[in-house]
DNA sequence: CGAGAGCGTTTTGTATACAATAACCAGCTT
DNA sequence: AAGCTGGTTATTGTATACAAAACGCTCTCG
């Protein structure tokens, strides 16, 4: 994208994840220009961009809101990313080539430099972690699933700030990609969906423990 | 969307599908005004949601060509969606309401109408059989599934309208339909799940027959 | 000959003015 | 008091002019 409209949707973004910006309410236009600095017609094109990842939404007369993400909703998006990140496992399983696998090593090495005692910094984790998932989803070789899993992704993250991950979260977490890592290099593609799999459901309780119960619970 | 820009997107879309243009040409935001009468404004933003359902992409440098989907993309594609409305249809049979299943059925005695003897109407079995799809996904009752999928079923529209069907294809798929209800009549998600299976994975071959053969065996 | 620099043309990106529509509020009617 | 109605303001939608970037061409230099 280029450079207004870019800059306009990273400062949006940013500040609905700031927090300073609650769900629910409402954003003008106007207000969008003055906090990114561009002008309108780049704020419009983040704008249709946050529609699209969910974190704004327009009401039917084309007011323009924060998204207001229920426990069902985030619910919701997990068994789809579920769904939809096994599914890429096993592609990039079938595909990965000693190069990306390679690649993902080095990466996973960061992501345990990062939680690595005394202190273990949260934020080079999720860097490393969503550097892990996006190799994955580059092996799978499919760009309507890439596509699909982006705008999954995009959103939990606006609640993943105020979120705390024990030290042991972290690690397993790291001992889970050594794992797909282990199904990658055997090219075993039931197994990568399987630790994939098993990884994800383990992040939404993780995630949910800290949100409240579910209100429905008749849903896979 | 506002009048201009919805006007913008259909005619464009009606463009793409005329078969006036050729995949992989080269389109500008000139053209478009022409084609559909509206500033260049509402037409970027036509653009920008083609886009985004993969009709029409970009090159690295913005400019825009008419998508060019291949055997194996249109595979995907297909796997994709048979993964997403296989949950769907899961969903959807253990949320049914009586009202619902009584549009369902509704809807698809239409559909036997437009096929019956002695002359199919496809064009009219094409809209009963999205209303019948929809319906589903309505029942499904969620919101982002439902967006990924509207995504998924647009594109394909735009190959089916040089395909022949035959009538054992119509109404194998008015069965199907009829299966399809009888499993939400009884609640039996899985019975749903394995109906739209086995319903989208023979649309495909339906469909692929026409297109060619494989250039990859590897994948699922 | 071929590679690359310079320059006019084409195409896309941004700002802004104006138009259309939705929300708001006051005052009226019943 | 509840609900309509007219006008006023706020907000979104569209057109257009200008800016920036990419393309294609020619000319030059090695």
């Amino acid at each position: 994208m280029s450079r207004a409209s870019e800059r306009a949707y990273a400062a949006i973004r940013a500040h609905l994840l700031s927090g300073q910006v609650k769900a629910g309410e409402q954003l003008t236009e106007d207000q969008l220009t003055q906090i990114t600095g561009v002008s309108r017609t780049p704020v419009r094109e983040a704008v249709r961009r946050l529609e699209n990842e969910l974190l704004l939404v327009r009401s039917d007369t084309k007011r323009l809101f924060v998204a207001d993400w229920s426990r069902d909703d985030i619910e919701e998006m997990f068994t789809l990313r579920q769904m939809l990140e096994c599914h890429a496992a096993e592609r990039a399983a079938r595909r990965m080539t000693p190069g990306q696998l390679a690649e993902m090593e080095a990466v996973n090495r960061e992501l345990k430099a990062a939680i690595a005692l005394p202190e273990p910094d949260v934020a080079r984790f999720l860097d490393a972690n969503r550097a892990f998932h996006d190799a994955i989803i580059a092996a799978a070789a499919s760009p309507r699933l890439g596509q699909m899993l982006a705008r999954l992704v995009e959103a939990p993250v606006v609640l993943r700030t105020a979120r705390t991950y024990s030290p042991e979260d972290l690690r397993q977490s790291a001992r889970d990609h050594d794992e797909l890592i282990a199904a990658f290099a055997a090219g075993d593609p039931e197994w990568a969906r399987a630790v994939m799999g098993s990884h994800l459901r383990r992040a939404f309780h993780t995630f949910a423990r800290t949100v409240g119960p579910a209100t429905d619970a008749r849903d896979t």
